[in-house]
DNA sequence: CGCTATATTTCGGGC
DNA sequence: GCCCGAAGTATAGCG
C-alpha cells in the first residue's frame, strides 16, 4: 500500500464524467492497483476512486502542465470497462509505501436472521393463536421467512425486514401469489414485518391488503433471549 | 488527518456486531474525528469505520492487554448513537499527521436528472403532439418522472432511468396502476425511456403494454443546451 | 458467472 | 430536518 499526501486535480470519466479542483488529499495505491482519493472529510467514501482490476501509470507532465505546477500525472485505467482515472500531482507532502499482507476480513453477526428468530419464538405477535409452520418455508422464487397459521387455520406469511421498505413489500407480494397457488394453503395472509415501517411501503402494503407489523427489537429480545439459537 | 499504519484488531457494536482480527492496517483519523480501517485491497468501502460526528479516545492498555502485546487501545464513540468502534494497536509501523484543508468537492454531471430535464424540454420525443404537464407529479407512493398528454388528450406516464433494468418497470408499473385508479387521469399509458435498456426489461415492459424509448443523451444535448437550467 | 438482496450503506434533492 | 430515491453504489449468498 502506498500513502501520499499531495495537493492534486483529478478527472474521471466512465459511468460519468466529474472533477476535482486543486486541493490537498490523502492518496491511497492499494497492492490490487485500486486507487482511493481521499478529503480530510465526509465519510469513509473517497471523493473518487478506482476500482480494481485496473492499472496505474505514473507519467511525466507535458510543458503546459509543468509550468502550471504540475509534478507528475497519474493515470489510472480500469481494464474492463472504459473508466479512468486521471490524477495531476503539484506539490508532494508525504509519499511513503506499506507491507500490509493478507486481511481475514471482518467477521459479523446477523441483525435480520436475528429478528427472525425472535419473531418465531415469540410468533403470538401475529396475534393470539398464531402458530408457528416454519422458518425459511421453501417457495420456487426463495425461501419465505416465517409461514405460520392462525386461530381459524389459515395460513400467514410473513416478510422480516430491519427496514421496510417498498422492496419488501415487493417481494412478500411475490411469495403471496406463489403460495396462494397451493390449494393445501390457499388462501394465504401476508404480513410485513421490520423494526420500522416505510410511509410509502405502508401505503402499499395495505394497498394489496397486506398487514404492517413493527417489532420491537429490544423489547422481544428481553421477553426471550434466543442467542443461542443463533449461534 | 492522521494516517497510521500498524497491526491492530478491531470491535464494532452499533447497528451490528462485528469484529477485525488482528492485521496490518491502514488507519486514517479524519479532521472531524471519524475513523478509517482498510485492508490493502477490496474497494474503496473500509473493513469497518466510524462515521461523524464521533470522538476518538487514545487510551492505555490494561495489564493484560499490554501482556498481549497491545500498545494502544482507541476508542471511537458515536456522539448520537451507541456506535462504537474499539482498536486495539500492537506494532505501529508508521504514524504521521497532515493538514489537508477544505476540500472543494466532487464536481459531476450527466445523470438522470439531467435525461428529465431534456426529455421535459423535448416531450415530443414521445411522439408527435405530446405536451408536459409536469415533471416530479406526485403519487401516494412517490413521484413520476414525467406526466404528459397525448394529442387525443390520453394521459403519459413516463419513467427515466440512466439503465434501464427491471426495477425501472416494477416502479412504473406501481405508478401506472396508482394513476390509473384517478378518473381525471385514466386511461394512462406509460413510457419506459432510458439511455439503454436491458432486454429482460424490455419484454417486461412490452408484456405489461408499456411502451420502451431509448434516449439518446448526446443528441438530446445537441439540440437544446438545458445545462444553465439544472445547475 | 449471473442474479438477488443487503448495507454500520452514503449522498443529494425535495418538501 | 425528515423522507425518499440514486449510486461510478459495494458486497455477500446462491443457482
Amino acid at each position: 500500500m502506498r500513502l501520499v499526501v499531495a495537493s492534486c486535480a483529478a478527472r474521471y470519466t466512465g459511468r460519468l464524467s466529474a472533477h476535482l479542483p486543486r486541493a490537498t488529499r490523502l492518496l491511497v495505491v492499494k497492492a490490487d492497483g485500486s486507487v482511493l482519493l481521499h478529503s480530510d472529510g465526509g465519510s469513509y467514501k473517497p471523493l473518487n476512486w478506482m476500482s480494481p482490476p485496473c492499472t496505474l501509470v505514473v507519467g511525466e507532465p507535458d510543458d503546459e502542465s509543468r509550468a502550471a505546477g504540475v509534478t507528475a500525472v497519474w493515470t489510472v485505467q480500469h481494464q474492463k470497462s472504459d473508466d479512468r482515472l486521471e490524477i495531476e500531482l503539484f506539490e508532494v507532502l508525504h509519499d511513503s509505501a506499506h507491507d500490509l499482507g493478507v486481511d481475514p476480513g471482518l467477521v459479523k453477526d446477523g441483525v435480520e436472521a436475528h429478528l427472525q428468530a425472535l419473531l418465531a419464538a415469540q410468533i403470538g405477535l401475529l396475534g393470539s393463536g398464531h402458530v408457528l409452520v416454519r422458518r425459511e418455508y421453501p417457495t420456487a422464487i426463495g425461501p419465505v421467512d416465517i409461514l405460520a397459521k392462525d386461530p381459524t387455520g389459515g395460513s400467514v406469511a410473513v416478510e422480516i425486514k430491519r427496514r421496510g421498505d417498498i422492496d419488501g413489500v415487493e417481494q412478500l407480494t411475490r411469495y403471496l401469489e406463489l403460495l396462494n397457488r397451493d390449494p393445501l394453503l390457499a388462501p394465504v395472509r401476508g404480513v410485513f414485518a421490520a423494526q420500522e415501517i416505510k410511509p410509502q411501503a405502508r401505503v402499499l402494503a395495505t394497498d394489496r391488503g397486506i398487514a404492517c407489523l413493527t417489532l420491537d427489537y429490544d423489547a422481544m429480545r428481553g421477553v426471550d433471549d434466543v442467542d443461542s439459537r443463533l449461534f
